[in-house]
DNA sequence: CGCATACATTGACGTTCGTCAATATCTTGA
DNA sequence: TCAAGATATTGACGAACGTCAATGTATGCG
């Protein structure tokens, strides 16, 4: 099963109005479903934590795989899933993956839900 | 299984900072995951709209069922869950039961979040 | 009282999720 | 080219979730 590609946070952000104004469409309901869905793990939102406190707010995966407490493998597929629904990025150097927050990200919920 | 009670939205708004300023901890994490995982499910999300979206602010069960396409009981399992994560009111006037949005909780979460 | 209506609860079922051990892939350096 | 290290993928397992049919509870009305 190919990591299925969620859709991207700004059309979340292009969605008519916050979600207590006008009755939400299926289709918008379930695209911000799955953008929580990916945010409501509490390893993943300490993860989106350690990596923006991090320094240069840049993280390996061996900088997060002990403090967090999981396997690497585990650190790994979560970091998957953050990928996907665009909260992190990932850069490759060398040997070592980079992961950072994706920016205005987190924003674009955050509107979405409140106000 | 008693409706596991979750820790009221405006403790984690009490919460020391922003998601990415400093390592949240992992009690504080788990306290958000709840939250966000009880917003998680786009039947849910489309229960909120329409609460609000309704005449008044506030919609009963039977207003809601048959929109959202689902059984009265899978409709009222969803209710449950966000009254208990502090996102809806009940409040019971004769056989219905009249729900509305908790004033400030999607805010909370918003807050929490985003800046 | 007895029936109808509105809602909640229970129990069951299939699906999704979080996790790990094992293994595979990729990159660097000797 | 080979070994070592960092990360990703696979497969398995139990737990949690979303849903419904069936049933229970409570309220209002004749």
């Amino acid at each position: 099963m190919p990591t299925s590609e969620l859709i991207p946070l700004h059309d979340l952000r292009s969605c008519c109005a916050p979600l207590t104004r006008a009755p939400i469409s299926i289709e918008n309901a379930e695209s911000l479903a799955s953008s929580l869905k990916a945010l409501a793990d509490p390893a993943r939102l300490r993860l989106l934590s350690m990596i923006s406190a991090h320094a240069d707010g840049e993280a390996c995966v061996c900088d997060l795989t002990e403090p967090l407490g999981l396997s690497q493998p585990t650190v790994s597929h979560h970091l998957r899933v953050l990928v996907s629904a665009g909260f992190l990025e990932r850069e490759k150097r060398g040997t070592w993956a980079y992961f950072r927050i994706a920016d205005g990200a987190i924003a674009a919920i955050s509107e979405l839900l409140g106000r």
